[in-house]
DNA sequence: CTGAAAGCGCTTACAG
DNA sequence: CTGAAAGCGCTTACAG
C-alpha cells in the first residue's frame, strides 16, 4: 500500500468504511448512534471500528461541523479550594456525557479572563461555563457574539436570556452575621481578601443584618485586596484586636482566613469563643478538624456545578431548561467556634 | 457578497488575504513570522489580520498541519495543593509561548489516565506533560506510539530517552526522618495516605534512615488508602497514640495529614513537641501559622513546573534539552513542631 | 520571495 | 436507508 505523502498514519473513518464495506457517510453515520443506519450496518462498522482502534479526529470533525465537544469552564483561582469542587462536580457531569471540560484560569483578572475567552471561543466549543457576572464589556460581547451556549455560576440574575446557578452572596452574608447576633455579640467585625465581586455581595449582607440590628461600625470592616491566605487571616485578626479590642466577634470571608484567624487567636492567647468568637465562609475541608471546630456556612458548590452542568447540557442538546435562573441554599454550619 | 452554504460567518485567512491583496498561502505565512516573506507584505497582511479581527481557526490549523498547540497535563487530583501550584507554574511557561495547558485530572487511577491519554492523544497535542512513572503498559504505549513529546513530573529516572523533571523522593523521606533522629526523637512513626507510588518511595526513604540508626519499627509505619485530609490526620495521630502511646514524633507525608494531626494532638491535650513532634511533607499553605509552626519538607514544584514546561517547550522545538533528567533539591523546613 | 494545487479527516446538504 | 460531491479553514510540498 502506497502512503500519500502527506499521510499522517492515523486510522481514519476511510478506513473503517473500507473494513465494513461501506462508504465513508455511512460509517460516519453509524457510529454516531445514528438512526437512520441499518442495524446490522451500524453493527458491522462498530465492529471494523474497535477492530482497527478507531480514534475520531477532533479537530476534522471540529472543522466540518463547526462544533467541537469542548467547554471552557473559567474560574478564579484554583487555590480556593471551593473552585476545585466545582470544577470536580462539573467534569463528572459533561465528561460522561462526551463534552472535555477545559479549564481556565482568570486570577481575578477580568483582562486575562477576556484573553481566555478569545483563545478559547476560537476553538468552537459546544458550550461554555463562567464564573459571575463581572466581566469586561468586550469579554461580554465575545459570549453574545459567539452564539455558544453558556451557563453563568455562582451567582443569580432574573435578567432574561441568561442561564444561570448560583447562591445569594449577600443573604449568605446576612445570614451568619445574624448568627452572630443570635448568638449575643454586638461587635461583630468582617474580615475579607481579594474584594471580588461576591465578596463584596457578602460584605453588604453582613452590613445590612448589622445595621438592621443597630450594630453597624465601620471601623470592624476589613477588607484587603490581597489574596485569601491563612497567613492573612492571621494578620487581620491581630490587627482587629489590636485596634479594636472591643470586638468579641470576626466573621471571616474565607475558611482559610478563618482558619489563620482562629489560629492567630491561639497564639496571642485568646480564648475562641471566650475572647472573640471565629466565624469563616464555605465549609472548607479541615474547618470541621480546628481546635474549636469552625462555624461557617456550607456553600453548595458541588451543586452548583453538577447542576449548572445539567443545564448547559440541555443548552448543548438546543433544549430548553425549565428554569434559566436556579438559586441554591446555603447551610449555617454552626459548630464551636462561635 | 454571496454566502455559501455551509459557511460560517467567521472571517477566514482569505478574508485577510484578499484585504491586504495577497495570496491565501502568503498571508498564512505572513501571519507566522514567516522569514520569507517581505517585510512589507508582513506589515500590510498584520494589518489587514488585525483590522478585521481574524482569529485562526486551531481545527482547521490542527488538521492541516496534524499538531495543534494543546498540552494536556496530567495531575493526580486538584485537591492537593501540590499539583495547583505544579500547573501554575507550568501555565506560566506555556502559555505566554502560545501553547495551551489542557488539564487533566486522573484521581490516581490508572485506569482514567490511559482513558484521558487517549482522548487528549485523539488531539494531536504538541506536547505532553504527566506526573510520574506509574502508568498501565497501555498507556505507555499510547505515548510512545504517539510520537508526542512527553516530560515526566515530579520523579526521576536515568533511562534513556526519557525526559524528566522531579526530586528524589526516598532522599527527601529520609532527610526529614534523619532529622527527626538528630532531635534525639526515637520512636518515629510514619503516617501517609493514598499510597500513591511517591509516597511509598518516601516510606521507603523513612525506613532506610530509621533502619540505619537501628531504630525501625514496623509497627509504627501507618499507611492508609484514603485520601489525604486533615481529618484522615486527625484519626492517624489518635489511632497512634492509642496504640502505641511509647510513639514520640510522626512523620506525616503530607502537610495535610499534619495539620490535622497537629489539630488532633491539641484536642487530646498532648503537647507539641514535647509529648510528640510532628513533622509534614510539602510545605504547603498554611504550614508556617499552625500552632506551633509546622516543621516540614518543602517540595519544589515551582521549580518543577517551571523547568518541565522548558524543557517540552525545547522538545516541541525540535532542540536536546541540555539535560534529559534534571533532579532538584528539596529543603528541610524546620519549625517549632519538632 | 510569492502562488496554484492538493490535501488534512470529517460532516452536511442533496440525490436516489 | 445509502452514497457521490462539496466543503469546513488552514498548511504543505512543489513550482516559478
Amino acid at each position: 500500500m502506497v502512503r500519500k505523502s502527506r499521510s499522517t498514519g492515523r486510522i481514519t473513518l476511510d478506513d473503517v468504511a473500507q473494513a465494513a464495506g461501506v462508504s465513508r457517510i455511512t460509517a460516519s453515520r453509524a457510529l454516531h448512534g445514528g438512526r437512520v443506519v441499518g442495524a446490522e450496518l451500524v453493527a458491522r462498522v462498530q465492529e471494523a471500528a474497535t477492530q482497527l482502534g478507531y480514534v475520531p479526529d477532533p479537530a476534522a470533525r471540529a472543522l466540518a461541523s463547526s462544533r467541537s465537544t469542548q467547554v471552557p469552564i473559567l474560574v478564579p483561582m484554583l487555590s480556593n479550594a471551593l473552585f476545585v469542587d466545582l470544577l470536580e462536580a462539573v467534569h463528572r457531569v459533561l465528561y460522561p456525557a462526551g463534552f472535555q471540560p477545559m479549564i481556565g484560569v482568570t486570577h481575578y483578572d477580568p483582562a486575562e479572563e477576556e484573553l481566555l475567552l478569545r483563545n478559547y471561543l476560537a476553538h468552537r466549543p459546544a458550550g461554555l461555563l463562567v464564573t459571575g457576572f463581572d466581566r469586561t464589556e468586550a469579554a461580554r460581547q465575545l459570549i453574545a457574539g459567539s452564539g455558544v451556549p453558556c451557563v453563568y455560576l455562582m451567582e443569580t440574575t432574573d435578567a432574561p436570556g441568561v442561564h444561570c446557578v448560583g447562591f445569594s452572596q449577600s443573604a449568605s452574608g446576612s445570614a451568619m452575621t445574624q448568627h452572630l447576633l443570635d448568638r449575643g455579640y454586638r461587635r461583630i467585625a468582617f474580615a475579607a481578601a481579594q474584594l471580588d465581586p461576591r465578596t463584596l455581595q457578602r460584605a453588604e449582607g453582613y452590613r445590612s443584618a448589622l445595621k438592621a440590628a443597630g450594630c453597624y461600625d465601620a471601623r470592624l470592616e476589613l477588607l484587603s485586596p490581597e489574596r485569601s491566605s491563612m497567613a492573612l487571616g492571621g494578620r487581620l485578626l491581630e490587627e482587629l484586636v489590636r485596634t479594636h479590642p472591643e470586638v468579641d466577634a470576626v466573621f471571616f470571608n474565607n475558611d482559610d482566613l478563618a482558619h489563620g484567624g482562629l489560629l492567630a487567636a491561639h497564639r496571642l492567647g485568646l480564648g475562641v469563643p471566650g475572647r472573640v468568637a471565629i466565624a469563616g465562609f464555605n465549609d472548607l475541608a479541615g474547618s470541621d478538624q480546628m481546635v474549636p471546630a469552625l462555624s461557617t456556612v456550607h456553600t453548595p458548590r458541588l451543586e452548583i456545578g453538577e447542576q449548572g452542568a445539567r443545564m448547559l447540557l440541555q443548552l448543548m442538546n438546543g433544549q430548553v431548561p425549565a428554569q434559566s435562573s436556579i438559586e441554591l441554599e446555603c447551610r449555617l454550619v454552626e459548630r464551636q467556634s462561635t
